[in-house]
DNA sequence: CAGTGAGCGAGCTTCCGCTTGACTT
């Protein structure tokens, strides 16, 4: 009797292919991993071809012992992970635990590796008809990218700690995301704010049956661009305009295509659900993962935007039925991955079912796979076609020549806008003018303004641009940015916008005076190009880890040795200590920020930062509402008069209602 | 429901990428 096991990453995973391949084989999940590089020492013998020492993770143990248990007697060993770099590697690594665990003096365990790129029927089937053998260079690949990592982050941390702070982190991926979040604040700190103004101008037609109204804004002085920088020069062009003659010089009409967006990855989910629901990525890609368990959407960590033909096929067919053959391209439209870094081992995130519009789960489950089913069936839909209008509109007063312009737009048909509740454009109809019509002045609305700096990073704009830059993974996007956060690098402010602390600019200006090769942007791109002449035999590991190790280790040490401890600033603040009258400043401890007095250690004195939830104590009626953190981590709202009140809650303290009668007359009108 | 920081310098901290549960307050 012949036994055949099957091992993947995941339960999941395993559970459909069971329905795939019947009750002949076996299906294990190795839950990922299962060997890596020991967490409490170096593990890279540099000295001897950089040879990793590789362990099993204590809480990975059982599991594995488990696994390999299961080999026994089994005759067919198919190694199912995922088909790119690092599911190879799960497989290599899986054969080599199971070989040397395995009691039995059996011949080496005969297995085969498995792959295919959707968890299909057909898809899979024909894998397991044609295996192949492991593939070693792309093994040696992602030993190279591990290893790698680990030299970076085991070496520079440690200097973090004897230059800068103890316990803090250093690494090719959460170095950069930092880096982004400090360059984009120093931007912020040195932009110099504009006062400039817009005009805009009411018009109408003069017709004496369609005297339409509607406003133009101010384009262009003299033939150049119009700059109105100040007061004066907005008085001017007031006056100027209030007196002047307005006639049409120009109407273009255009026809527009809009084309829908491609299928989620894990990164533009986060991004939608972050504009759209205000998800974190953490919350995100949780609810995600159960959508997944519950077998409602396929893998949600993934960089393509692939789609198996039978998806499309199905989202084809239920576009026609349910919106009608208009809506339905000729042709499907296929997505290409944008990154040549993307490893494309999943399709693009989907509903595994399109008919399934809705869903029964949590509100959240319901609101992130709305969004999600919406981009499936858009993404197969017809453009929507928008008529453009540009209109402009010459006023000449005294000497000055000055250009006024309108846009207008119009949806013609709207495609795949169908599927949204309100389009993504708001129409502007402008109405049908004449080259050459006179208009009326109507009114006009000069208005002051100032040039804004560049917007903070939110975390999902963050993962954006380390995607752009090929930066991170999909499963390390939203735990990278939680490192950030638990090394105090980063802190949230208001709008779920995030700002770099002291520790972590300090930490950025430390790396980039000594390190700034390894925390470029395009390290990690050269990296790979690196690594795929591994993958296709062109290059071995050791040399290539060679020539960035030599002048790395030398710079290691030379810095260790010469460079001088840096000094992180010290926040200071207008609070004044009530004990000896010094100003208090920023400290940062374990449970985050507090104020301590200047004067440390003579006046020992602390105080509760208000954390600006602008409510006052409901107890004492005189401290701050703040929030605080449990020696658990769990927040809880306290007042700032601590000790002295005694007032603390689980939930946020609600204002008073002043009339709770009103309240609930309200309710039942 | 509630402490934190500096330096003294014990002993420890740290990377990236692949996966799920198991622990409470």
């Amino acid at each position: 009797m012949s036994k055949n096991l099957v091992i993947v990453e995941s339960p999941t995973k395993a559970r459909t292919l069971t329905q795939y391949l019947g009750s002949d084989y076996q299906i294990l999940a190795s839950m990922g991993h299962v060997r890596d590089l020991p967490k409490g020492e170096f593990g890279v013998d540099v000295d001897h071809n950089f040879e990793p020492k590789y362990v099993i993770p204590k809480n990975k143990m059982k599991m594995v012992n488990q696994l390999v248990k299961s080999t026994e007697g089994v005759t067919n060993l198919y190694l199912a992970t995922d088909p790119d770099r690092e599911g190879e590697a799960i497989a290599w690594n899986l054969l080599k635990v199971i070989e040397q665990k395995s009691k039995a003096k059996m011949a080496r365990q005969k297995y085969q590796r498995v792959v295919f790129h959707e968890i299909t029927k057909d898809a899979v089937l024909d894998a397991f008809s044609h295996p192949r053998d492991l593939d070693q260079n792309l093994v040696e690949a992602q030993q190279a990218r591990r290893i790698l990592d680990r030299l970076v982050g085991y070496k520079l941390s440690p200097l973090l700690w004897k230059k800068v702070k103890s316990k803090l982190s250093a690494g090719r991926v959460q170095s950069v995301a930092l880096r982004l979040v400090v360059e984009r604040e120093r931007e912020i700190e040195a932009f110099k704010s504009e006062e400039y103004w817009v005009i805009e101008v009411e018009v109408s037609r003069q017709q004496p049956e369609a005297r339409d109204q509607f406003v133009i804004t101010l384009a262009k002085i003299n033939g150049k661009k119009a700059e109105v920088k100040n007061q004066k020069e907005a008085d001017q062009a007031v006056s100027d305009l209030k007196v002047s003659d307005y006639s049409v010089s120009s109407v273009e009409s255009k026809e527009v295509k809009k084309y829908p967006n491609p299928p989620f990855t894990t990164s533009t989910l986060q991004q939608r659900a972050a504009n759209v629901l205000g998800f974190v990525p953490k919350r995100t890609m949780s609810v995600a993962q159960s959508l997944y368990e519950n077998g409602l959407i396929t893998y949600m960590r993934t960089d393509s935007v692939n789609l198996s033909p039978q998806a499309v096929s199905a989202t084809r067919k239920f576009i026609e039925e349910n919106y009608g053959r208009n809506y339905l391209p000729e042709k499907p439209r296929a997505y290409k991955v944008k990154s040549r870094l993307a490893q494309e081992a999943h399709e693009a995130i989907r509903p595994t079912n399109v008919s399934r519009q809705s869903i029964d789960g949590s509100p959240d489950e319901k609101k992130l796979y709305d969004l999600i089913w919406k981009r499936m069936v858009v993404c197969q839909m017809a453009e929507a076609v928008v008529n453009e209008t540009a209109v402009e509109v010459e006023a000449s007063a005294t000497s000055q020549k000055y250009l006024l312009r309108a846009t207008g737009q119009q949806i013609k048909f709207d495609g795949w806008y169908k599927v949204y509740e309100k389009a993504p454009i708001t129409e502007q109809v402008l109405p049908t003018l004449v080259k050459g019509e006179a208009l009326d002045f109507k009114n006009i609305n000069p208005q002051q303004k100032f040039t804004e700096p560049p917007a903070r990073y939110t975390e999902a704009t963050l993962i954006r641009d380390l995607e752009k830059n090929g930066i991170g993974r999909p499963s390390t996007y939203a735990p990278t940015i939680s490192t950030l956060y638990d090394r105090l690098y980063i802190e949230k402010m208001e709008g779920k916008k995030i700002a770099p602390t002291p520790i972590g600019k300090t930490t950025i200006d430390f790396l980039m005076k000594y390190f700034s090769d390894i925390f470029d942007y395009s390290f990690t791109a050269e990296m790979e190009d690196d690594l795929d002449s591994i993958a296709q035999g062109k290059a071995e590991m050791p040399p290539t880890m060679k020539k960035f190790w030599g002048p790395f280790e030398a710079k290691v040490e030379k810095v260790a040795e010469e460079a001088d401890k840096m000094k992180v600033e010290v926040e200071t603040t207008d609070e004044i200590c009530d004990k000896c009258g010094k100003p208090m400043v920023v400290r940062y401890g374990r449970f985050g920020k507090f104020l301590a007095c200047s004067g440390f250690p003579d006046c020992k004195n602390t105080k509760a930062l208000n954390e600006e939830t602008g409510m006052k104590c409901p107890d004492c009626k005189t401290g701050d509402v703040v929030t605080r953190r449990t020696k658990r981590g769990k927040t809880f709202w306290g007042c700032s008069n601590w000790p002295k009140c005694k007032f603390a809650s689980w939930t946020k303290p609600k204002l008073e209602v002043s009339k709770p009668e009103e309240k609930g007359q309200t309710l039942q009108g």
